[in-house]
RNA sequence: GGCGACGUACCCAAGUGGCUAAGGGGGAGGUCUGCAAAACCUUUAUGCAGCGGUUCGAAUCCGCUCGUCGCCUCCA
């Protein structure tokens, strides 16, 4: 049974979606103007994982991710940039699908455009005139807010507070100083379509109104996106969708908290942002999205090199252990000595019952992740004591398994440990190719068997200058890339 | 001004009424090792911002105080 926060009630309820193990889900892209940066990199990572955890529970998800395309920003851009908002469009929708390729974060089913839907958009805006819920103005039509019974549900805002708190200059045109736009007029030069009112561009929020309910249809399960959006973008969205339809607009609507910088929100006005192309330069993606699960999804997380670290020192822990397991695999046989599995026997037993529960608890991926590394400390354990033959071999396979099961749920631990080392190798730039490295390690295997220890010890701290870490086995040295 | 969230060890972080307060990083000591590394073991919060209250029992519920942040404007 699946608990999940939901912003509208503000509390965890149990998931029951509206129809039996068909989950709609609806999460708010990006606005294409500019690169994107960690922010929105949270936002996509922590809805493809609720997605993957929905599948792995059994339901069958339609995940429906938008993308802006035409907006202020945008056509502001396109002016500074002197060329036309599709350009800007085109050239930062594509980075985005760059980025999020790169971080590992899956598609969603449908990736709508908002430019494609504007005949939709115009559809929606005329049954609220028609309903009496907007009004044409100079060209410009206006949600009526005050028409809205229960405008200000989803953010727990009042109208009169908000009227009072006004930090915006009022348009006095409006009926209402919250009356927001569902077309606006184009001025001299800018994009346009054309449309009842005259010729002008859809506001913001009519797009996700329009596309959900096409791909969706009029009530669906899951809204998701940014905190940042629950003010005025899903507010304005509930108004839209519920004035037009008269149904019920999401049932649950899910909100990630923000990443900070000293404590302040990261973001574009602020300027303390780093692009997801600057991290993915110092950081392998799968550290990138570990970090990002290592705290709840809804708290605010506090972006620094040192967490981003300690994130590279929890994977490696995995991979270090991964490489155990293979070697053990491969050569483990003859005598039956199985050790004590008691205790990895009892991790085992309740392990997949632990991992399910913290996610059910509200997708709580960070404390997932303690139980992986709970049974991470007690398999090496398991290995430590040197067990052999058929029983022991199953053991480790076994819990090999529900490592890959439940990591693939996080979408971590995915890779080959050569994989990992080799992206560390990449990710920070060390001069060393693995053939040199390999002679190097012939060359002190030499200096060991002649004892000559301070040659062998040499060979060893040039590597480690390096960024290469040596083991000495018993059936020869490995290498491992430094981390941290 | 209105509304809301958060404050757990040296750092990050889970835990939201009841066994010894997860897990990761770091520190100290140990086992192993030629020495290391990795791994494992012990240790590092009689206490969860502070003060009251409810309760047989609270980090967890309630009130107040202090501190930090967010939304109220485009924002993931």
């Amino acid at each position: 049974m699946i608990k999940l926060y939901n912003t509208m009630t503000g509390k965890k309820e149990t998931f029951e979606p509206l129809n039996g193990k068909k989950v709609n889900m609806y999460v708010c892209g990006i606005t294409a103007y500019d690169m994107c940066h960690l922010g929105h990199a949270r936002s996509a990572i922590v809805f493809d994982i609720i997605k993957r955890y929905l599948r792995y529970c059994g339901y069958d998800v339609t995940h429906v991710r938008n993308i802006t395309d035409i907006d202020d920003k945008i056509i502001a851009r396109a002016a500074k940039e002197k060329i036309s908002t599709e350009e800007v469009a085109r050239k930062y929708t594509q980075e985005y699908y760059n980025d999020m390729k790169l971080l590992g974060v899956s598609s969603a089913d449908i990736e709508p455009n908002a430019t494609d839907h504007i005949e939709a958009m115009i559809e929606s805006i005329k049954t609220l005139i028609d309903k009496g819920y907007a009004y044409p103005l100079d060209g410009d039509v206006y949600f009526e807010v005050k028409k809205f019974e229960g405008y200000g549900k989803l953010s727990g805002k009042k109208l009169d507070d908000l009227e009072s708190g006004a930090r915006v200059d009022v348009d006095n045109r409006k009926k209402h100083p919250f009356d927001f736009a569902l077309w606006k007029s184009s001025k001299e030069g800018e994009p346009f379509w054309e449309s009842p009112w005259g010729k002008g561009r859809p506001g913001w929020h009519i797009e996700c109104t329009a596309m959900s309910s096409k791909y969706l249809g009029e009530s669906f399960d899951i809204h998701g996106g940014g905190a940042d959006l629950i003010f005025p973008h899903h507010e304005n969205e509930i108004a839209q969708s519920e004035a037009c339809t008269g149904k019920l607009f999401v049932k649950y609507w899910m909100h990630n908290g923000f990443i900070t910088v000293d404590k302040e929100k990261m973001s574009k006005s602020l300027g303390n942002f780093f692009t997801i192309k600057e991290i993915l330069e110092k950081y392998e993606p799968e550290v990138v999205r570990y970090f990002l699960l290592s705290a709840h999804y809804r708290s605010p997380i506090e972006f620094s090199d040192a967490q981003l670290n300690e994130s590279e020192h929890s994977i490696d822990r995995y991979y270090t252990t991964a490489l155990r397991v293979r070697e053990f695999l491969s050569h483990t046989g003859g005598k039956d000595k199985p050790g004590n599995p008691n205790e990895l026997q009892g991790l085992m037993d309740s392990f997949m019952g632990k991992f399910t529960g913290a996610m059910n608890d509200d997708f709580n991926t960070a404390s997932a992740l303690g139980y992986l590394f709970e049974l991470i400390r007690e398999l090496n354990k398991y290995l430590d004591a040197k067990p052999s033959g058929q029983g022991a071999r199953e053991v480790v396979q076994r819990v090999n398994e529900m490592l890959l099961e439940t990591g693939g749920v996080l979408n971590i631990f995915n890779k080959s440990p050569e994989e990992w080392y080799s992206a560390l190798i990449k990710v920070k730039k060390l001069a060393l190719s693995e053939e040199l490295l390999l002679q190097k390690i012939e060359l002190r295997k030499a200096a060991r068997d002649n004892k000559d220890w301070s040659e062998a010890d040499r060979v060893r701290d040039e590597l480690y200058e390096q960024g290469i870490i040596l083991e000495d086995k018993p059936d020869g040295t490995s290498w491992r890339v430094r981390v941290g």
